[in-house]
DNA sequence: AATCAAAAAAATATCTAGATAATTGATAAC
DNA sequence: GTTATCAATTATCTAGATATTTTTTTGATT
């Protein structure tokens, strides 16, 4: 009998205003982007929460390697370190356990995610998996705007330099977006918005291996090629090469990043 | 320089511990069973923290229906409920966010996932490609021990009473439970854990939607038999059919919820 | 001395209660 | 009507209290 008293107001008649407040908040770049719900809130600049910008910092820091696969995450540091009081810490913590990216033992609190060879190769397969169908039902159901949006994503990322430093170690963060920019556009249409969540959070958690073994120079593959012809084959929807290429795409990198990976 | 000082031991030396601990409390239900970290930590029955309590009760509220859809959580009201302090229902909340069962918005709190027409065909779509996977890569690799898991699964659950009431209104929690079983010890030796949480995640929005609109009395479809025909199919590892009725079985259920779903 | 277990102490996670900040709803002024 | 202002509600946060886990110490036993 207590669940009734929960709320006073009939759901149906707060609905509408609650979509309207959010898409106030939400700003006007939600339109084909990739973004879970706690990357979107961090977009509400003008005052987001402690949590959300805790959430945003720590993410930041777990992908780039900054903070170490199976750290204790001890929350009297992180308060610290990051700021805020213990409330939003946990808060955060308990977002990123959603995304992956931190693990939650009761009592016992929270770590960063561990990493492993196997996690790593199940990772891997289950990416290709999943982004196997989305890009064939994008390729199937993809509207020409679509089509544009790949050819734009793509001629952006060649543009952009992979590292910052001569000698091939330094990571360009800017290369980072595009690139996530590009495969994210190649299966925006697949026509699932879960699968998209899903396509995401795995592509993160990849990008974190990757950051984890990139200390030393990256091979010569030409991966600006591989891009263009994934992109050509996609606007040509010739689904069963698009799948291939992007098949060997991820399956080259995923090789590299196994070979360099600290054991 | 700040991230250095989070954590004064190494990781390194930490981990084993921290991996011992962990199983101590998980007990020895953990083989091959498909729950996640949170369902997990819920076992540890002895002194789960009040988090862990009001997440799984939530959890349960949302799913059987008692929380309507699009329902504002409000902290206060829930704390009665729930009979807890505001951090461990927030947290809580913050959990079923992965889940996907509550929204979060920045700022102006929490409320119970809303459903429609829309978001359930996604829904049903995104799983059928997401099982069809699995069940083939079970197919494929799965062991004896797994033919012998379906057989019992499949066993327990023909056994058990589809609804309790004569009128076949109110549905058998331990059938409900039974089934689950069931479709995840299909896909269980696909090979992928994350596979395996995706699953096990829709899976459970997919019971939200069935309970929204198992309101009235359900079609005379056999389902013991078809899940019999899948076990069949499965014994004698025939991939293709045993996807075909898989996606037949969970299409002819999505076809009656989408009828039923209250607009 | 080395090993183990129990007990005590320290560290840490979790929780509560109340303070602060943001949003929402109502009212007034234009 | 529409916007501005204020009050009420609600979300979020902080600080400190409590409970749990981890580490250290102690003491008995071999």
């Amino acid at each position: 009998m207590k669940i009734a008293d929960l709320e006073m107001t009939n759901p149906k008649l707060t609905e509408s205003k609650f979509t309207h407040n959010r898409r106030d908040g939400a700003s006007s770049m939600d339109a084909g982007n990739t973004m879970n719900e706690n990357e979107n809130a961090m977009l509400e600049s003008s005052s987001e929460s402690i949590t959300i910008r805790a959430y945003g910092r720590l993410k930041q820091d777990i992908i780039s390697g900054k903070l170490i696969p199976s750290q204790k995450l001890k929350i009297e540091n992180l308060r610290r370190v990051y700021d805020a009081g213990s409330s939003p810490i946990r808060e955060a913590l308990s977002l990123l356990t959603s995304d992956h990216l931190v693990e939650r033992i009761d009592q016992r609190g929270f770590r960063v995610a561990p990493v492993s060879e196997d996690k790593f190769a199940e990772l891997l397969k289950t990416r290709i998996w999943l982004e196997s169908i989305a890009v064939q039902q994008s390729i199937l159901l993809g509207s020409e705007a679509w089509e544009e949006q790949v050819v734009l994503a793509n001629y952006r990322l060649s543009r952009m330099p992979r590292f910052i430093a001569e000698d091939n170690t330094v990571a360009n963060p800017s290369w980072e977006t595009a690139h996530k920019h590009f495969h994210m556009t190649l299966i925006a249409e697949c026509g699932s918005s879960i699968m998209l969540r899903f396509c995401n959070q795995l592509y993160d958690q990849n990008i974190r291996y990757r950051q984890l073994s990139a200390k030393k120079a990256y091979p010569e593959r030409d991966i600006a090629e591989e891009h263009n012809a994934i992109c050509d084959s996609v606007l040509a929807r010739d689904s069963q090469k698009a799948v291939d290429l992007l098949v060997c795409h991820y399956q080259n990198t995923g090789d590299f990043v196994l070979k360099q990976l600290p054991k």
